[in-house]
DNA sequence: TTGTTTTAGTTGCAATTGCAACTAGGTGCA
DNA sequence: TGCACCTAGTTGCAATTGCAACTAAAACAA
């Protein structure tokens, strides 16, 4: 019960923190370089996008792109206040809002993605073989702690 | 040269940026809830712990933690107020200065060591058998940009 | 109903970060 | 020596985050 994590455990801990960082601040590098807004605005938008039709729930973003509430209502400020998304007010939840994206939005998903994938296939998907790939996943996922 | 990334790759992005995300904060909030210091302190308090003697100079804690100089100097204020490191000037560079632990500071890093390889432990090294962690941090090198 | 608890979201404030500009001591070179 | 450039570290300022407290609307229960 009170076991220490084995030496491969801890240097598989230590890369997935450096890695992880590494590769984050590289691809928000190369993004900043063609003037397009950080990781978490994308993520935002593309939840958004994939969503169509009534658009999400603030809460409903917060669950997908794993962010707490008051952070996200400050991120969703940011986005509204560069039109990118409307906050509505939600019909089946006087509490709530119900946000949609923007055509400028929608185009800012666009943008965003050449540069962002080809940031991914360059420091990422191109070291690793599709199997690989999906190993790396599958282990990933074994760690992910459940959703509570 | 401009290929897009494989579903598989993708895939693995993503699981890579949600579960070191999720890890972490399980992570801090569990050293929160004993009152220990948040990580970052303990990466800078374990580099020097392991360095003995004459201490480090700051460039060389910033780039075995990978942690930028602006903010490496505030952090080091910290650690310096809650008298966990001294600066002492460097005899070698008059611009730079040499960082030690106290005593106080290997206390912590013994305080926190507990704590932190306990939820280590139990989030993430008891979900994988020693060779799926041998592997992971395998492909996690392979993907580290390389330091420049 | 009415009161209690939960949920959705916002806000104030303090702490942390990122960026750019800065100081000051090396280094290289003519 | 003198000068241009580089490196180590700090600082000011604006933006972002984390925490706790807050509003207001469900949801639940007596």
């Amino acid at each position: 019960m009170n076991k220490t994590p084995s030496p491969q455990a801890i240097q598989a801990w230590i890369q997935l923190h450096r890695t992880q960082r590494q590769l984050l601040s590289t691809v928000e590098t190369a993004l900043k370089s063609q003037d397009l807004p950080a990781l978490d605005w994308y993520d935002v938008l593309l939840e958004l996008h994939k969503a169509k039709g009534d658009g999400l729930r603030q809460f409903e973003i917060g669950e997908k792109i794993l962010l707490n509430k008051h952070n996200l209502s400050r991120l969703i400020d940011r986005l509204e206040k560069n039109l990118l998304v409307e906050r509505h007010q939600c019909s089946e939840d006087g509490r709530g809002n119900r946000i949609k994206i923007t055509s400028e939005g929608s185009c800012m998903v666009k943008a965003m993605w050449p540069v962002y994938s080809q940031a991914i296939q360059q420091n990422f998907a191109a070291k690793l073989t599709e199997e690989e790939a999906q190993t790396l996943s599958e282990l990933l996922a074994k760690v992910l702690p459940a959703a509570q």
